[in-house]
DNA sequence: CACGTTCTACCATTGAATGGAAGCTGCTGG
DNA sequence: CCAGCAGCTTCCATTCAATGGTAGAACGTG
């Protein structure tokens, strides 16, 4: 009862704080942001308080916590994926005005596919709600493109969780999941999102020859294309590349 | 010399860290970010390792500070402006169609327009730059479309600003520009930020007829057709708005 | 290879962070 | 109309986590 009896750090408690928002969320009730975070209730209050100060969280009236526009601000201004996603746009924009696909651009993080941007199938209803969403690489194309292109080591790494297995997945299956997207030099995954698309999706490989992210669409199961699809996905993805250095 | 000499919190430092960013810079050296923060090269030290471990920044060897990924993807799925982008997406798609313009989505804070979502014109170099960028209320139609259906106490303190005056905008101007803004049901503002082009702003008035954003384009002088872009920008305005409440 | 620069680690000092308790506010149901 | 409740806000004595000068390591450079 003083400093921390939790034994954590002012920054711990602030990501705390963060990090309690549930995906989609953008309201949360003070009370119930000190119950996820697992903070005392007036702990919770003063940091939230101290960081709305800063417009960093938005406290309102009656307890309602949001994240605060100038958190958003900052973040997007100078976003590590910001050189990437500005690359990409006009690939991408190209890629729906030919196609009319959805078109998605995605980063790797951890064992996971983290998209970055998105741009929806014109006349489609827009769903800029996955961005910023994540999936696991052994269920996404744009998973598969990325980790197929990753060193030895870290695939190695990759492949060891699914080792031990209760036998869902067996590494065997995605082992050759990635030999297959690394030899064809693009990964296709049919039905596993949804059951009636098809996601392919293609590396892109920066100027120093590391992979950096993934350009993918999705597409209805009736029309693939690959022989359509591919080749201009392979086009963007180098034009895209080529601008990208670190 | 102890527990902060500045007199400052740890949230303070934390907010100095997250803001020292310059804009549009995503990546720094430390002693830099120490420098920019007006922290003690140690102290940065320590919190920007605090931070990483978390993945709020990113600390990359030799010392160059990032933006975590993690903060991106936390802060762009619980953002406070997720509604609105998300309900208005559909409809700056269509106007993009429609027009082929540059479509603009803005809000308030402080008194500058905060552009939260883009499209840009079909052709064109995408610039999604601009996106969480600001500008000011007086040299924007998204500003003047904002402040213009503000409440009669936040309008008059806005102006107030412009009392003492050097002389370069005048407090008259500005009254005049809100109120015909005001009047007319949109903005226009012509070759402020380039001289080229006009834009034209309308606002976006939610459930609780308050006006939580402005629509806007942004068109080369050559193709102003007030007569056709005013009816589209308040029709979608108005389709954003009624799936709008707070 | 010596020098300058920048990053990283250490650790005694001390004041900022902590959180229980009490007060406040607004709502709800009897 | 008011008692009771639930959630927000404030207060303050206690105490340990944060601080930053210093020293050392790792570069890069002339």
């Amino acid at each position: 009862m003083a400093n921390s009896a939790s034994g954590d750090s002012v920054v711990d408690r602030v990501v705390r704080v963060i990090e309690a928002f549930p995906e989609g969320v953008t309201s949360l009730q003070l009370s119930e942001l000190a119950d996820r975070s697992g903070l005392p209730l007036s702990s919770a209050h003063r940091l939230v308080r101290q960081l709305s100060e800063h417009g960093l969280l938005d406290l309102g009236a009656g307890g309602t916590v949001r994240l605060g526009l100038r958190l958003w601000e900052l973040v997007n201004r100078n976003s590590p994926t910001l050189a990437l996603r500005q690359a990409a746009m006009p690939f991408m924009e190209d890629i729906q005005q030919v196609l009319n696909q959805n078109v998605n651009l995605a980063v790797l993080d951890g064992w996971e596919a983290l998209f970055v941007e998105r741009l929806s199938r014109r006349g489609s209803v827009a769903n800029r709600a996955q961005i910023a969403g994540r999936m696991s690489v052994h269920i996404s194309s744009a998973g598969l493109a990325l980790m197929s292109h990753q060193s030895r080591e870290l695939q190695a790494e990759y492949l060891e969780q699914f080792a031990d297995s209760s036998g869902k997945v067996t590494a065997g299956v995605v082992r050759h999941l990635l030999a297959e997207a690394a030899q064809q030099g693009y990964a296709q995954l049919a039905g596993v999102v949804d059951p009636d698309t098809w996601g392919i999706a293609v590396p892109v490989i920066n100027s120093k020859r590391r992979t950096v992210a993934a350009l993918g669409v999705v597409v209805p199961l009736a029309e693939m294309r690959l022989q359509a699809l591919v080749p201009a996905l392979q086009t963007a993805a180098r034009g895209i590349g080529r601008q990208l250095s670190d």
